[in-house]
DNA sequence: GCCATCAAGGTCTCGGACAC
DNA sequence: GTGTCCGAGACCTTGATGGC
């Protein structure tokens, strides 16, 4: 559809779609007589609308017939021009600029498709997109060179610093490689899976939105999408999207799900992988697509910075992202001020921290002059590297007295004192289970003081409610803390599987088949309690169940570059950021055929369960620094495409962050598909040395 | 009348999209 | 890259309804 249309190719009955309107096509021919083509003539609208009017005629008639209806069409124009008189030559000319009007194709406007269907790479963008944190460094070096950290013109500096990186820093076989990589990445290979695992989470769910709403409206053509893809974990994930009941009164196809057996196995082969096992997601159980699904997991905040024992502990901040590094700023934040307001699910008030930031927060607490004029989900790079880095160094200068919340705000908006013990961990005081998800059985909660009780499976109790845990009024608001907290849980005395020091999720031995397929249910609130849920074992289904989950939560199974064996990494999930009705296990064969395979399947411990793995939430900044670092590297999970990296600078300084960490710092590496590097050293007739291939980890 | 339950609305946070 | 806008969901309050 991105092909322009011709319309002496069929695509005449757009045209003439158009002139039922009329408006299209005046338009399109205003936009003639303005673009002009030398010789054309400024036909003005009426004009037009004859034109357009009787092109249908012109083009049907055979050439005897032609120079009639050639003749009838200038007769109406001449109609048009009674006060003009033309001459004969005029008459002529007149003619041929209608004659060359009517045969030059009506280029019908195409329907259109918003989202980045026509998107094309270039040298740019490419470079953009590979040498990210060499651009970045050149950014922050120029800002140093100005003395203009702060420059109000970001995006012009950003755009400078990007062009002065491809001038200065750039070799012209390098140039030339990033130019052949966007040829490449605009053919029908497209760019790297990382990168189209990012689009088909970010455009997946419009694209295919939009598609299906166009091909109604221009077509009138039903469409019903599958869709299975491979994520950033290298996980497959599938769903269907049926909008037909959002578009124009329609009604949803209702036999998807006979058509999910074959779309599976398709997928199976399609991705090598073995099988899909998945749940309806989104909760809905309808198959209906919502737009809420579509939105993309959330990272547990407070768990980036949650050590294992209920410490709140800034990891390595080098080589986060934008996104985590405000994530960890509003997590860091989030737990202290859920210690010193003792309430497990309470959210920092950040828009009135502004006004109150003296008085609660300390000034030692804070870098010189740091002022919160933002969210943290607003938070510049710098603002929130100045946070962390200034926290962090306390973190080993003032290990008692890193931060915390002088006050906290109550609902009447007045300033709080802390609790007394809110530097002391919260303990669990009582099994999760037993307040969000009692079973039927169990006596009823107790009532509310406020008249309020809470129940998981009850309804209504406002907006989006069904689908949360709530937390449970008669019990203190510290007994909710360990629901937000990852931690605290571990100690719990519960059947359900424990964590391991990754926060990976291992079952305690219950199954060690690791392949066996995902059947996690999707989290209601992956922020705050679902990531480690350990309750997905033996509870009843519907206990299990959280209704209306608007957020597909990551079953992610880590990849592990070090595992050779391809088809370890075959994990299907259900996970996906569409709507619409996620497949759905019916039986259990891929269950057994991944269980008799054991001997292939659990070659990484810890893992546990397949259905117990743990989430992207439960990980520490440094690892989820390692894990994108093996996402890229991990060639093993991208079929053919192996995401190699190649160091770009043989002086490259040591990775700052330490610690033992013996991989190259993620940002000096240069992360390409290894056939995209071999492409471009081709290209460059530069012949990769075998020790840099070997150095890609 | 009291209480449990349900429903609806408001405010806020969070995050995506997009312009620049 | 930043800044802004805006929608969705989380969380909470309030009111209505019905059973005892």
């Amino acid at each position: 559809m991105d092909s322009p249309y011709d319309a002496d190719d069929g695509y005449d009955d757009w045209v003439l779609t158009d002139v039922e309107d009329g408006s299209n096509i005046v338009r399109q021919g205003t936009e003639q007589s303005v673009t002009g083509d030398g010789d054309q003539e400024n036909f003005d609208i009426n004009k037009l609308e004859v034109l357009v009017r009787r092109r249908k005629d012109w083009k049907e008639s055979r050439k005897t017939k032609k120079p009639m209806i050639l003749q009838s069409i200038l007769g109406e124009l001449h109609e048009l021009d009674k006060n003009t008189e033309l001459s004969h030559a005029e008459m002529q000319l007149k003619a041929g600029l209608v004659t060359a009007w009517l045969k030059k194709p009506l280029h019908a406007r195409k329907p259109q498709i918003t989202l980045r269907s026509g998107y094309r790479y270039s040298m740019r963008s490419v470079v953009r997109e590979l040498y990210h944190d060499l651009v970045q460094r050149k950014l922050a070096s120029m800002r140093e060179d100005t003395g203009n950290e702060e420059s109000t013109k970001q995006i012009g500096v950003y755009q400078q610093a990007l062009t002065a990186f491809m001038q200065e820093d750039l070799s012209e076989e390098q140039l030339a490689a990033a130019e052949a990589i966007a040829d490449k990445w605009n053919g029908m290979e497209g760019p790297t899976p990382e990168i189209k695992a990012r689009n088909a989470a970010r455009y997946g769910y419009k694209y295919c939105r939009n598609f299906a709403e166009e091909m109604w409206r221009y077509c009138g053509m039903r469409v019903v999408c599958f869709a299975g893809w491979k994520n950033v974990e290298g996980t497959v994930e599938a769903c269907t999207m049926d909008f037909n009941q959002d578009i124009a009164d329609g009604t949803s196809f209702n036999e998807v799900q006979n058509l999910e057996g074959p779309w599976r196995d398709y997928l199976g082969e399609a991705f090598e992988e073995s099988g899909i096992s998945d749940e309806d997601e989104d909760g809905q159980g309808d198959g209906r697509p919502g737009k809420k699904a579509a939105r993309t997991v959330k990272v547990n905040a407070v768990s980036l910075v949650t050590n294992e024992d209920g410490t709140v502990l800034i990891g390595e901040i080098a080589g986060l992202s934008h996104d985590l590094l405000q994530k960890t700023v509003r997590g860091f934040m989030t737990a202290h001020y859920r210690r010193a307001c003792r309430k497990a699910t309470s959210t920092v008030p950040f828009k009135q921290l502004g006004t109150h930031q003296k008085a609660m927060i300390a000034t030692r607490h804070l870098p010189p002059n740091f002022s919160f004029t933002v969210d943290p989900s607003h938070m510049s790079v710098t603002a929130a590297t100045e946070l962390l880095s200034f926290w962090h160094q306390r973190q080993d200068e003032n290990t008692d007295d890193v931060f915390r919340f002088e006050k906290w705000l109550d609902r009447g908006g007045k300033l709080q004192p802390p609790a007394v013990d809110s530097s002391i961990p919260i303990q669990i005081v009582r099994d999760r289970r037993s307040r969000s998800r009692t079973p039927a059985t169990a006596p009823a909660q107790s009532k509310a003081p406020a008249g309020r009780t809470q129940r998981s499976d009850r309804r209504g109790n406002g907006k989006g409610s069904t689908n949360t845990v709530q937390p449970n009024v008669q019990g203190s608001d510290m007994d909710d803390f360990e629901q937000a907290s990852p931690v605290v849980l571990e100690g719990a005395d519960m059947p359900g599987p424990s964590h391991d020091r990754h926060g990976r999720v291992s079952n305690g031995g219950k199954s060690s088949h690791l392949k066996r397929l995902h059947r996690r249910k999707i989290a209601a609130d992956v922020e705050t309690d679902h990531d480690d849920d350990p309750l997905d074992d033996g509870w009843p289904q519907a206990n299990q169940r959280h209704k209306a989950t608007p957020f597909p939560q990551k079953t992610t199974a880590p990849i592990r570059p070090d595992d050779a064996h391809r088809k370890d990494t075959c994990r299907v999930c259900n996970k996906t950021p569409f709507p619409g009705r996620a497949m759905k296990e019916t039986n259990t064969s891929y269950v057994e055929e991944e269980a008799s395979n054991s001997d292939e399947v659990d070659r990484s411990e810890g893992l546990g369960a397949a259905d117990e793995l743990p989430t992207l939430a439960k990980w520490r900044p440094a690892e989820l620094i390692e894990f994108t670092a093996k996402i890229k590297d991990g060639s093993e999970h991208q079929g053919d495409d192996h995401l190699r990296s190649l160091p770009i600078a043989q002086d490259a300084p040591p990775n700052p962050v330490g610690c033992g960490n013996k991989r190259p710092e993620p940002n000096l590496i240069l992360q390409l598909p290894v056939r995209a590097i071999e492409f471009l050293y081709e290209m460059a007739r530069v012949r990769i040395p075998n020790q840099d291939r070997g150095n890609w980890r």
